[in-house]
DNA sequence: TTACAATAATTGTATATACATTTATTGTCA
DNA sequence: TGACAATAAATGTATATACAATTATTGTAA
C-alpha cells in the first residue's frame, strides 16, 4: 500500500520543486481519503463534489459546462457523470428550452437527502485531517495556493 | 476545456474548505501543465517522475515498492508502468538474485539522456508557473503542507 | 522437514479518464 | 434566406487507474 503521509525526497533541487512535490501528495492524500469515505455509499469524490454545487445553486438549473468549470478534473467525464447521478435519481437532466442545445441539471429531494447523511461524515473527516492546522495555517495556504495560481 | 485557474466557489464553509479546494486545484493544475509539457515526448508526469526517482539512486537497483511509495498515484500500475519504460528502453529490470520474489529497477543510459533533454524543460515551465511566489513564500507552502500532513 | 503465514510482484477486470470526433442546434452575415 | 461558423453536449476509443485475486518465493514455527 502506499499511505502517502510523506515525501520521502530528502534533497531537493529547489523549494519549488520541494512544494510542487508537497501540493500533489497532499493533494492525492486529501482525495483519496474523501474517495475511501465514500466509497460504501457507491459515490465517488467528483459525484459528491457536483451533488454539492448543485446544492449551492439552491434549485437554479445548471449546465454541463457550468459543472465542468468546477470540477477538479476534466470534461467529457461530466455528461458520463451526471448520467450516473440520474440513474441514481439523485439529479433531473432535461433540455433547456431557450437554447435547446444545453441541458438544465438540478438536484432533486434524494440528492439533498443523500448530501444531509454525507455532508456531516465528509466535514469531519476534513476537520480531522485539518486538525494539525490552525485556522490562520489554513487560510495562510489557501491564500498562499491562490497566490500561485494568480494569471 | 477546464484551464482551472481558480476556484469558482466564493462562499465556503469554513477555512478547511477553502484549503482543501486550494490543494486539489492547484494540484491538477500543476499536474496538467507537466503532463501536457511531456505528452509530445510519449511519456506521462508518472513515467517522468519513475525515471527521476531512478536517476537520484545513481545506479543503485530499487525494486517495485520503493517506486511505489513514492509515486504520487497508487499501486499495481507500478508494474505495467515500468514494464512501459522498459519497452521504451529507459530502464532494465531483472530478478533479484538474494530474494527471487524482488526485481531490481535500474535506469538506462537512454533513460538518463532522455531526462538530460526533458529536465530543462520541466524545470523552466516549473519556475515560471512558480513565479508568483517568492523562494520564501515556497517554503512556506511546503512547510505548511507537511505540517498539514503529518501524524 | 513440512505446513502455513508473509511478502513481492503480476494479472484480471471493472471503472475512470483523456482526447478526438460527431451530432444537434443556434448565431451571423453575405 | 442559405451557407457556414460557433456552441453545447454526446459518443467512440484508447489508455490509465483501482482493487481483488493469483502466482511465486521466502520466512517461520510445530
Amino acid at each position: 500500500m502506499n499511505s502517502q503521509k510523506s515525501v520521502k525526497s530528502k534533497n531537493f533541487r529547489s523549494p519549488i520543486h520541494k512544494a510542487e512535490l508537497n501540493i500533489l501528495f497532499t493533494g492525492n492524500w486529501l482525495f483519496e481519503k474523501v474517495t475511501a469515505l465514500l466509497k460504501p455509499y457507491g459515490i465517488s469524490e467528483q459525484q459528491y463534489h457536483v451533488l454539492k454545487i448543485l446544492k449551492g445553486k439552491k434549485g437554479i438549473p445548471v449546465n454541463l459546462q457550468y459543472l465542468n468549470d468546477r470540477m477538479i478534473y476534466k470534461m467529457s467525464n461530466t455528461t458520463r457523470l451526471v448520467e450516473k447521478l440520474r440513474l441514481g435519481e439523485y439529479l433531473e437532466r432535461s433540455l433547456c428550452e431557450h437554447n435547446r442545445r444545453m441541458v438544465e441539471i438540478t438536484i432533486t429531494e434524494e440528492g439533498l437527502e443523500l448530501l444531509e447523511f454525507l455532508d456531516p461524515l465528509v466535514d469531519s473527516q476534513l476537520k480531522s485531517s485539518f486538525d494539525n492546522l490552525t485556522r490562520n495555517e489554513a487560510e495562510m495556504l489557501s491564500s498562499l495556493l491562490e497566490k500561485l495560481r494568480d494569471d
